[in-house]
DNA sequence: GAAGATGATTTAAT
DNA sequence: ATTAAATCATCTTC
């Protein structure tokens, strides 16, 4: 602005050569007492600024000089703004009216809760920590992945904040530049404070796309450390042994119905030290890999077996002791008794046939209908809830090590022995019933105790 | 290091 | 929601 009337001098023999109206206009200042003379003053002015494309270059220079110290400038610029304003600027302003972005905030809060965006310290740790609980483990040597996921993080979130700085830093640069540019050219050209503003929120939104970005990239790194840090899958541990051994001996004391209720997961849960899902993945794992090689389990079921039917005896001397003789369990107590003092082969001459019957309809009788028919042996109706659970496990360890123990060849116990405890001709391990009212009918959320414990 | 064992996940069916 | 079946990824054993 301060060069202005330098331009207009310099102009002044030049860019008004060929135009005597207007430079003699300018030259007086006054432009006309009249309102006529004003008018026709407004007019060839516009005039000119309409046809100054079609002077040449130097002309149009020479013109553009001229305009620029004309008194009337600064009233024409301000037509022009608010024309801008108006119009253009309205209409933009109308569009760019947009909700704080969900988006970002999405990103800025996981940041946050990962510790990424927050306090220096702690943060991280908490993260880790959480993740770490998430992890569900045993957590018994997990304080070296632990550190080293910390170690990853905080390298993340170094490399967040310098890239963040840098942003800013880029951001508050251009935008200085920006101004600075539009601030220089609101002298040649009507750019209104309004509109310099107006592109400064331009700019910050197109940088903050930019800041979303990183933002993002760094949210994927985190889930990336955190997806590799949980994933239990890169991280299995075989469960010890003692948990596998409480497992199988529910599974192969439960193996017409391999099915734990809710509770009894619970409980298998608590007393193996891990999860509810780790029990029903182990129990989904077992049963499939237990019908598709049945063969390869012999081994396993027959030292399960025998065990739980050890145990049996155990808890129902100790159970007939308890009881009164006189009670209306006492009548199955003592069939039940004599099926575990029984040798083995005299019982396989009993159950046999019942086996057979079995074998040759559908596979649908399980322990459950075996125990029915030693109820209606013994006339009784039996409501007990323990010895039922007793009878209900034995019966399927004394059906296992009969089915181990009776002769039969290979190929024979794989179709035809296993095949009654449960496992249909469908492959299916029961028809209808539901795991935990065919389960335990008679049991009680303490039956892993009574069935597993030794 | 290969092979088998094993816990977890995915997919589809119910 | 639970399960069977297939599959993955890791662990264990040899």
């Amino acid at each position: 602005m301060d060069d202005q009337p330098r331009l207009m001098h310099s102009s002044h023999g030049v860019g008004m050569a060929g135009h005597p109206g207007l430079a003699q206009h300018m030259q007086d200042g006054t432009g006309g007492a009249d309102g006529e003379g004003r008018k026709q003053d407004i007019g060839d002015i516009l005039q000119q600024i309409m046809t100054i494309t079609d002077q040449s270059l130097d002309e149009a220079q020479a013109r553009k000089h001229a305009l620029n110290c004309h008194r009337m400038k600064p009233a024409l610029f301000n037509v022009l703004c608010e024309i801008k304003e108006k119009t253009v600027l309205s209409i933009r302003g109308a569009q760019e009216e947009e909700p704080p972005d969900a988006q970002l905030m999405r990103l800025d809060n996981m940041l946050l809760a990962e510790g990424v965006s927050g306090p220096e310290k702690g943060g991280g740790s908490a993260a880790a920590a959480a993740a770490a609980a998430a992890a569900g483990g045993a957590g018994s040597d997990n304080s070296a992945e632990h550190s080293d996921y910390r170690a990853k993080l905080s390298q993340i979130r170094q490399i967040y904040h310098t890239e963040l700085e840098k942003y800013e830093q880029a951001c508050n640069e251009f935008t200085t530049h920006v101004m600075n540019l539009l601030r220089e050219q609101s002298r040649t050209r009507p750019i209104s404070p309004k509109e310099i503003e107006r592109m400064v929120s331009i700019i910050h939104r197109k940088f903050s796309s930019i800041q979303m970005q990183l933002k993002q990239s760094t949210c994927e790194a985190v889930m990336i450390l955190r997806s590799r840090f949980l994933d239990a899958r890169r991280k299995r541990r075989n469960f010890n042994k003692q948990a596998t051994e409480i497992l199988n001996e529910y599974f192969y004391s439960h193996l017409s119905n391999p099915y734990p209720s809710e509770e009894a997961k619970e409980e298998l849960a608590k007393k193996c030290s891990i999860t509810v899902s780790q029990v029903s993945n182990w129990f989904g794992n077992k049963r499939i890999r237990y019908k598709k090689n049945i063969g390869k389990f012999q081994e396993e079921a027959n030292m399960y077996a025998a065990r739980t039917a050890a145990n049996a005896t155990n808890v129902s001397t100790h159970g007939s002791q308890a009881n009164s003789p006189s009670t209306p369990n006492s009548a199955v107590l003592l069939l039940h008794d004599c099926f575990l003092s029984l040798s083995i082969p005299v019982f396989l001459s009993l159950s046999r046939p019942l086996f057979l019957l079995g074998s040759a309809g559908s596979f649908n009788m399980n322990s459950g209908d075996l125990f029915m028919s030693v109820q209606s042996l013994n006339g009784d109706s039996y409501q007990g809830a323990q010895v039922g659970a007793n009878v209900q496990s034995q019966v399927d360890t004394l059906r296992h090590v009969i089915s181990q123990t009776g002769g039969y060849s290979e190929s024979l116990a794989a179709s035809q022995i296993y095949s009654p405890q449960g496992i249909n001709a469908n492959g299916g391990w029961q028809d209808a019933p539901t795991p935990s009212s065919v389960t335990s009918p008679t049991e009680g959320p303490g039956s892993v105790h009574s069935d597993t414990s030794n």
